[in-house]
DNA sequence: TAAATATTTCTATAATTCGTGAAATATAGA
DNA sequence: TCTATATTTCACGAATTATAGAAATATTTA
């Protein structure tokens, strides 16, 4: 797994650094790989379309979410790849990479791809 | 460990999304323990030391850093136990809480804390 | 084709965040 | 006490981000 590059890494957490974002990734995230129709996501979280749209731009563009067309709805679920991406970021070269004690992190985070 | 709140997540993320607090943070999880002085991150990371306290202190609202003085320097070091349970709030609930699937991942999380 | 549904795009305003330099505060040593 | 070092606080203009409503686009069904 390639490893994530800071710029990347800011634009992920920016994503995600914002309540309604935030919501409707661990909706996604909780959903697993069915992914849940934009309007769904909308109903349950009580957003405007707009809103949300913007919102799902920002988390697409993060490369948190993908999304796929299914009749006119467009269903959206969390890319868990990239989540793990993350999260191995985060915790890369933790305690100068002393592998007796973190080097196992790394690792762990690539479990968070459970659902890909 | 107490799970933490979307607020909190907010705020730690939020102050995680800036290149250079993103470097800062990284640079005290690779430290360990021993933690940083404030001037010292400052030539690491060739910051101004206005630039770099406004971050710092904002990693510190966050709860991400925490700060003790040592003579006239400021040591800031990595807060391992709250990066640990950001990084379980956004694993928690993977997956509808599948545990045959998920579940393992947010008692992963807490071995973030390997520093502590 | 016409109407209904689902979502995005556009536009404008409001709010927040960013980075800097100067001044202030705290500590140590001569 | 005076001076040097280390860090924070303050104030402000510049840049970015957030939100809403209206209009536009895409798809399905009658």
């Amino acid at each position: 797994m390639a490893t994530m590059r800071t710029a990347n890494a800011v634009d992920a957490l920016s994503a995600l650094a914002h309540e309604g974002r935030l919501s409707i990734f661990k909706l996604l995230v909780s959903a697993g790989t069915d992914g849940v129709a934009a309007g769904l996501i909308a109903r349950k979280l009580d957003m405007l379309p707009s809103t949300l749209s913007a919102s799902l731009t920002i988390l697409s563009n993060a490369g948190l979410v993908a999304s796929c067309r299914k009749g006119r709805s467009i269903i959206y679920s969390a890319d868990f790849a990239q989540m793990s991406k993350l999260l191995g970021f985060l915790m890369e070269d933790c305690c100068r990479g002393n592998a007796a004690i973190c080097a196992p992190l790394a690792q762990i985070a690539n479990r968070a791809a459970c659902c890909a």
